[in-house]
DNA sequence: CTAGGATCCTGTCAGC
DNA sequence: TGCTGACAGGATCCTA
């Protein structure tokens, strides 16, 4: 599932398919993914691309923006002049392009096209104005990301300030944008935490080893292009490498990264797989 | 405040 | 082989 390094990989490729270009006429095939008006959009140049934790936002010259979140199986791919390699698409991309799970088409001008995907159908697009941007009831409530502004102080107050279990705050969206259960899982092992600790309990040096850690799992995802151990590919359609390096994540039965011996066990935390080493994580 | 369950959806996979 | 049912999961909402 998409998370911070994944959705940046995105952002990444859509920077450098999409800006400059001008929509020429929005397809919205499945009524419940678009919201807040498409017609807004249309006749709009795209000047920029950003993504604020898991969510990608296309900003258009006449002060609208397009705000895209991906949840499980959402996969945004532009497909037209530019491509290096234009024939070549993953197999993750169920149903084709544009197929049955082919629910929004942007047409673009100079022949392009930036169609959304999503065979679950969770993610959604949503226009807003520009401006009003930080109001959104979703982006307005996101905290603070790893790697941009997140800093230690602050992950040390988050952390300290409640009792939840430690992957839990991690992935609560409203308190560290942009971690999901993939780098979560991963980021714990590095630091040797058990993922059912209670925030508050992790002393000054586990916190600081955390922090780190987090930082460096989201590195690494960023660095492979991403996990695309489901339904991830990339603006191309291709798929990352990172699902290659996970830690511990989608690893149950195999042995610990660190050779301790151990297997790695899965495990039910807040309605998410979780994944750990019994020996490694305290 | 926190934990846990249900919800939305459909591809995938185990079991018969 | 083919069908059925369970399951997964980001975020939200509801109940305990």
């Amino acid at each position: 599932m998409p998370e911070l390094p994944e959705v940046e990989t995105i952002k990444m490729g859509l920077e450098k398919y999409l800006v400059g270009h001008r929509v020429e006429k929005i397809e919205v095939r499945l009524k419940k993914i678009l919201s807040g008006g498409e017609e807004h959009l249309v006749g709009g140049k795209i000047i920029a691309v950003r993504r604020f934790a898991k969510v990608l936002c296309l900003d258009f010259d006449n002060g609208y923006s397009a705000l895209m979140h991906l949840k499980m199986t959402g996969q945004p791919i532009y497909r037209g002049p530019n491509l290096k390699t234009p024939t070549h698409l993953s197999e993750k991309i169920v149903g084709g392009l544009p197929g049955i799970h082919t629910h929004v088409v942007f047409h673009l001008d100079r022949g392009g096209n930036f169609y959304f995907n999503d065979f679950r159908r969770f993610g959604w697009i949503k226009v807003v104005k520009t401006q009003e941007l930080k109001g959104d009831v979703f982006v307005g409530k996101l905290g603070p990301e790893p790697l941009r502004d997140l800093t230690e102080e602050m992950f040390e107050q988050i952390v300290s300030k409640t009792k939840k279990s430690i992957k839990v705050l991690l992935m609560d969206q409203t308190k560290i944008g942009g971690v999901g259960n993939i780098y979560a899982n991963d980021a714990l092992f590095l630091a040797g935490i058990h993922p059912k600790r209670a925030a508050n309990s992790l002393d000054q040096n586990e916190t600081l080893n955390l922090f780190k850690s987090i930082e460096k799992v989201l590195k690494d995802g960023i660095k492979y292009g991403g996990a695309s151990e489901h339904a991830y590919v990339t603006s191309e359609g291709l798929e990352g490498r990172y699902q290659e390096h996970f830690l511990v994540y989608d690893r149950a039965g195999l042995p610990c990264p660190n050779d301790c011996g151990e297997k790695i066990q899965k495990t039910n935390l807040g309605g998410r797989g979780t994944y750990f080493c019994p020996k490694c994580q305290k």
